[in-house]
Formats: C-alpha cells, structure tokens, sequence
RNA sequence: GGAGGGGUUCCCGAGUGGUCAAAGGGAACAGACUGUAAAUCUGUCGGCAAAGCCUUCGGAGGUUCAAAUCCUCCCCCCUCCA
C-alpha cells in the first residue's frame, strides 16, 4: 500500500485526524526506517465485558496492526480510581490488584478474538503514574490553566450549572495526557468523547520534549435503542462473548435506519458500497432483512465461526419466521411428586418466569401456550406426566419431563 | 465553621396524616401490526394458590384508630457563604 492508501485505510470511519499531516509524516517516516510506529488506546479498568460498541476503537487498532504497527492496549488501572469526568462522573471504588489482574485476563481473552495477540502489548497506567513523584506531578499540573480547563465542554457545563467539579476530575486528562507521553505514543485512538483527553496527550508530549502523537477519534455506536451510545448497563448491546444466536437475533431486532451505521463503524465494506446498499432498498430492490442479514451473518461470523452463524440464521427463521421451534430449548426434568402442578408454579420452577405473579400477568395477556395451545386461565394445572412444552412470548420456551 | 436543599418502587420524578402498592415519564415485558424490524396502538409493570393478605418510600425508634407524609436520634448526598 502506498502513503495515501495506508491513510485511506487507517482513517475509514474516523471522526476526526488530527492533524493529518503529521500522520503521513509519521507513515513516510515508519515505512522508510521500518520502525513501527505506536499506536495506543486506554480502556478502563472495570467492566471486562466488551460488546460492539468497544470493537469500533479495537477493528481500528486491528488496521494499524494489520499495517505492522505495534498495539499499546493500555489498562488504565491508575485513572480509574477517578474515573473520567465525560458524563456521569461517580466516585469510583479503587480496584484491587487482584481484580484488575482477573479484569485484564478476561479482556486479553475478548480482545484476541480480533488482535493478533503477538503484536498487542497490553500495558498498565499504575506501572509509571504509581512512581510519578510529587515534582513531576506539580510539573504536570502546570502544563494547565484552570481557564484552558474550563473550556472543556463538560466542565464549562457543569460549572454555569453550579454542579460540583471534583478538582481530581482534573488530574484525568493531565493523567491520561501523561499516559501518551510515558508510552512515547505517535498516535491515540479514542471515542469522539475522548477529544480532550486525547489532545491533552499531544500538549504533554510537546512539553516533554516529544513529537506530538496523531489523535484519531472514532464515533460512538449507538446501541440496539438508536438513541444511546451502546452499554451495558442501559442494555441496549451485543456483547462479543453472547452465543451466535443471540448476536444475530439481536442484530436482526435494530432498526433499518440505524444498520448502515452498523455497517459504516463496523464492516470493513467501503462507504461507497454502503450507500450504494441504502439506495437500492429505499428503490425497493433489495429487502431490507435481507441486508441485515448479512450484517448478522458478518457480525456473528467474526466472533464465532461461518458453520455458527449460518445455524444462527437457520434458528432464527425457524423460529421466527416459520414459527417453529427451536433446535435446542432449556429442559427441565422434574420427579414426579403429585398428580399434577399449577402451571404458574410450573413456569416459575422453569425458569421461564420470575414468579407466579409474573406467570398469572402473562397468562392473562394471552402470552403463555401449553404443548402449543394459548392458556387463558391463571388456574390451569398440568398433570404431571409425560414431556410438556411450555412456550411464553415469543422467544421463551423449555421442555419439562416429568420422571 | 455558618446557612440552605435533598435521600420515594429498575431509572427520573410527583406525593406533607387516611381515597397510596404510591401520579407522570423512561426502561422493561406482553398483545396487535410486521420483516422477531423500527414506528404506532393496547395492556402489564413489589410479592403471594390472590375479590384477600404480606412487604416497600435512607436507618432506628416514637405519636396516632391510621404515617412516604408528624416528632426524636442517626447515616448519606448536594449547594451557597467563610
């Protein structure tokens, strides 16, 4: 690949470069002397759980890797204790060693489904912001006005509000600023959220006496809802560790509006194409379910295998479609202990429900079925014998065996 | 150190003595419609073998026939002044 190819490639989906220049430069330089250069992104300490919204920054780290440059996966285990200032900002309880050790272990086994492991250093922010010395940390809090501070949208907000500013809050950027300066980073990829934090790094390494790293800012996914950015807690996501099906089952339930950007922050399929896909289903010639299939088929394919996806999609139309049941459903084996059992009680012990309030609202919205057959009596017994199948809503089934 | 504002069911947020398992919104779940789309509409949304009973409104006591609401003590959060 050429310079500007290498460019292309490395920005495709990018919010924002900065500044491009000194991203040529670097390329120029990296191919030139055959010296790698650095790429590094920070992950916080917690949450070990990655879904799709982290693999738009990790499918970046990937095109750098790809290109032969070296992975700094930092582990901000240090900043952590702060917790960025970017939004809600909650007291953090500080992690012990042991836990982030454990955290780290599971993010390696998540990351390496898209890394290549032997070209990824993971690194620890503790290992150089432990040993920084009182004068260095005055060295490094002078780099910064209050005022330069306060520009910060986030900040600027919060204090024409009169909300409270941590002045720890403070120390985030300066400290993940120093992140870049102690890894001598030549690039920091980040959410757009991270633009002040990720420029920060640039002013810190100037100061330090180092060339100012190329900032690369990615958009935030938006999760299944199309409205928030993709988390965990709001449950609107698709974890990469999820089983085939429930990846593809939950691609398959976005909007159509919202899988193009799907396909924009997370296929490697060129823009162009992209719009050339959303042009013929708005012309009707292609049905949108079909091209969201694909994004299923992709997206289930890059964490498990072809063979998974594939039995994904044929489950999926089995049982979504055609209405059928699933290959495999939840069993339940129980002893046979009397005549026979009140179903809200049944639904209950099968997992199916939370507990027979639950079970009686849903059979009285007609959303419970019996070997197939709608229950509309919240009274209904089962006789305990033989194989039963429970069915509640659309997705929720299991067999119960009497023995 | 001083003054003030708060802690309500998953979240936000009403509620100042009975009509409160607690308005409204969001999320979630179910049904209709579909392509398991989305949007929309309808319903449900503490627990319980259930026209009743039990447990909930920061915590512990108390007043009362009756407390989320009043009193006492305690814990926690926030703002302003210094």
């Amino acid at each position: 690949m050429n310079i500007a190819e290498q460019v292309a490639y490395l920005t495709r989906g990018a919010v924002q470069v900065i500044a491009p220049t000194d991203l040529e430069k670097k390329l120029l330089k990296a191919q030139k002397t055959g010296v790698p250069l650095r790429v590094k992104a920070g992950f916080d300490p917690t949450a070990p759980d990655l879904h799709l919204g982290h693999t738009v920054l990790i499918q970046k780290m990937k095109h750098f890797q790809d290109l032969g440059h070296e992975i700094c996966f930092l582990i901000g285990d240090f900043t952590g204790m702060i917790g960025d200032p970017t939004g809600k900002s909650e007291v953090r309880r500080p992690l012990s060693a042991e836990e982030v050790a454990c955290n780290a272990a599971t993010y390696r086994e998540q990351v390496y489904k898209i890394l290549d492991p032997a070209k990824t250093r993971v690194v620890f922010n503790s290992a150089w912001l432990n040993e920084l010395s009182s004068q260095e940390f005055v060295k490094l809090s002078a780099q910064l006005t209050v005022a330069r501070m306060l520009e910060r949208e986030d900040f600027k907000q919060r204090f024409a509000e009169e909300q409270p500013i941590g002045i720890h809050e403070f120390l985030y950027p300066l400290m993940q600023g120093y992140d870049s300066v102690a890894l001598r980073a030549d690039i920091e990829l980040g959410g757009t959220d991270q633009l002040f934090n990720l420029l920060m790094g640039r002013d810190l390494q100037r100061a330090w006496g180092q060339a100012p790293q190329v900032v690369i800012t990615m958009p935030l996914l938006e999760g299944l809802d199309g409205v928030n950015k993709m988390s965990k807690s709001l449950g609107n996501y698709i974890g990469i560790c999820e089983s085939a099906e429930d990846i593809y089952g939950k691609t398959m339930s976005m909007s159509d509006d919202l899988m193009y950007k799907y396909y924009e922050l997370l296929s490697d399929l060129p823009f162009a194409e992209i719009t050339a896909l959303r042009a013929t289903v708005a012309a009707g010639k292609a049905h949108p379910k079909e091209v969201k299939q694909r994004l299923a088929r992709e997206l289930t394919t890059r964490f498990h295998n072809e063979a998974a996806a594939g039995r994904a999609e044929e489950n999926f139309d089995k049982v979504f479609k055609r209405h059928e049941l699933p290959e495999d459903m939840p069993q339940l084996v129980l002893p046979v202990t009397t005549d026979a059992v009140w179903l809200p009680r049944l639904l209950c012990e099968s997992g199916l429900v939370k507990g027979t309030s639950e079970a009686r609202r849903l059979i009285n919205q007609q959303a419970v079925s019996l070997n197939g057959e709608k229950v509309t009596d919240t009274a209904t017994v089962v006789p305990a014998t033989g194989k039963i199948l429970l069915k509640v809503g659309k997705r929720r089934f299991c067999r119960v065996i009497f023995r």
